[in-house]
DNA sequence: TTGTAGGCGTTATCAA
DNA sequence: TTGATAACGCCTACAA
């Protein structure tokens, strides 16, 4: 068990060459001679060298880390996304520092900042907080930087997101082929950009659709459980409820269904509901929610995917990648019944 | 927005000092005058200074950066624990570094080795390969490290775990009252300490309850949606299956309940079962589901907890903390039908 | 209390 | 092709 450091200059030593010539060698540079090259190697390995990343970091001013912000790893959607940076990055040696920022505004500019002084190689987020003079300023410096799922028209910056207006617009139009007619809008918050795209289309399929005035129809609530459960309360007691309710993903239309339960209406008979995401446990009888597939783990890969292209070529116009979305019908969605 | 890197010198240039005063006030030293270090703190802000951490890393030999361990973090219960960690290490000063496995001991040995080339102040890892010599060298190295859920007896290091035989016992007990004598165990993997524990605490609750043979009983499945439904298939094709089931995590549970269901047995009542962890969705009626609640999130916090501790005196003894559990009881558990 | 000098382990520049 | 030497930005004796 080797108890202290094995540096550059110890394998320099014990092969009797020259440091550079090591760290060349170590490099994989073309300049020294192959068999230099293995020999280095095999010193090195003999005597159990590793590269101190901190050292490289200094000197060459590359981290091979990549930060990643979000609000909660805990959340499903979000951990998944997760993974899909990691998968990437990972393969391009790259490793991943994880800050959760609980959507809080302060914490997400110390956790940036703090990033920063590690000297990430590039930021991937998912931000609430794209209109912060000082998330602007990180964001309008030098560091590579690709936005989740949230975007801001005056950040020019490489973007990947759900296709936001397809799904609903594909969901909306099985369900008016279901007879529904008055729709309720169950919407993310109003900060999220992904949010206000799917309201747009939305609005525009209410629209298109000659349904019933979407306006009134919308509730604001935030993407959990327990938004969806008050969610419920809201629909169940309007006048005309609705005979539909497209949720903003597939937690609140969980907790929506279990709201409008214990108010004594059933979903899919009285009331059809589809979701967003397709979380695992979405094809379970027991829930069997029809939704709009979206793949957070293929966003995530895609973000890195970017990310490490513009870390590569840092002029390159920023980019757009939209991952498409897939409506996957279960069994919460059925034919309206004239009452 | 400042271009070029702002450093400690030009801190002290532009206030008048010396270096190391800049150093010694920006540390928060004693040694310094509250004026001057009011002073540099000043100007450091004004001139935009961000401190290294790539060039504190190499010289203090301390990266203020910990690294994670675990299989998946789409896996919910693996980013509870993540999120554990984070909370209470970001508490700290330190960024989370993330690996995956997938359980795969290369990639374990890699992400390990990486890590340690990041001069990590600490790992913490659930790891199944505890065993191989590689990982064992690397664990018995002078990183500071903490087993979580699985540990090994030949390796004297922190541990935090959940505690199995409590939850197992408390679980078997409330179903043997229920009048159930034949009840089955869907244990996890054997390479996991937690899961041997587990079938350890409910065999010895078979023998002291004198329940019917736990051997025969037991199926061996994996930490999934898809083994549980397979288990399904295994209970319910027996001569005599059990009239209750013990699962070894929520997930599992649930596949096991949807395997029965499809093929026409209802829970709870042909048949009970219990989980384990206590997901969020357990708690909604769709899925009501009786399950023995072990914080992930805790763990994780308590494990970090550890880490910073030992961090602080490599020398203290082995800790191992114990995470109580509690068994909720919900709709998926009923008193035993005589047939 | 403040200043000076050296080194942490690499990589990069330039000679040889 | 290989070798010497200077940074990278910070911390910490030690000297003043």
């Amino acid at each position: 068990m080797g108890r202290k450091k094995i540096t550059i200059k110890d394998v320099a030593r014990e092969s009797g060459l020259a440091l550079s010539t090591v760290s060349n060698a170590l490099a994989g540079k073309a300049l020294v001679r192959p068999e230099t090259r293995s020999h280095v190697v095999a010193v090195a390995q003999k005597l159990g060298y590793r590269a101190s990343i901190a050292a490289r970091t200094l000197r060459s001013q590359r981290s091979y880390a990549i930060g990643v912000l979000i609000e909660d790893v805990a959340n499903p959607s979000a951990s998944a996304f997760v993974r899909g940076v990691e998968d990437v990055v990972n393969r391009a040696g790259c490793t991943l520092l994880l800050a959760n920022t609980d959507g809080d505004l302060e914490r997400q500019v110390a956790a940036m900042n703090t990033l920063l002084d590690r000297d990430v190689d590039g930021l991937v987020l998912i931000s609430q907080h794209l209109a912060d003079a000082r998330i602007r300023e990180i964001l309008g410096g030098d560091v590579p930087a690709v936005l989740v799922q949230r975007c801001d028209p005056d950040l020019d910056l490489d973007y990947v997101g759900g296709d936001n207006s397809d799904g609903i617009l594909e969901a909306l139009r099985y369900v008016h082929g279901l007879g529904h007619r008055r729709i309720g809008f169950l919407t993310g918050p109003r900060v999220s950009s992904s949010a206000r795209e799917r309201l747009e289309a939305f609005r525009r399929g209410v629209d298109e659709l000659g349904l019933e005035d979407a306006e009134s129809l919308t509730y604001e609530g935030r993407y959990s459980l327990e938004a969806g459960m008050e969610a419920a309360g809201f629909f169940s007691g309007m006048r005309r409820p609705p005979t539909c309710i497209l949720a903003s993903n597939d937690m609140s239309a969980i907790g929506l269904i279990q709201g409008l339960g214990e108010r004594g209406l059933d979903v899919p008979k009285d009331i059809s509901v589809v979701g967003l995401d397709d979380i695992e446990l979405a094809r379970i009888k027991a829930i069997d929610l029809t939704t709009i597939r979206l793949e957070k783990r293929n966003i995530g890969a895609e973000a890195a995917a970017l990310l490490l292209r513009r870390i590569d070529t840092p002029e390159a116009p920023a980019a757009r990648v939209i991952v498409p979305t897939k409506l996957i019908v279960r069994g919460t969605t059925a034919p309206v019944v004239s009452s």
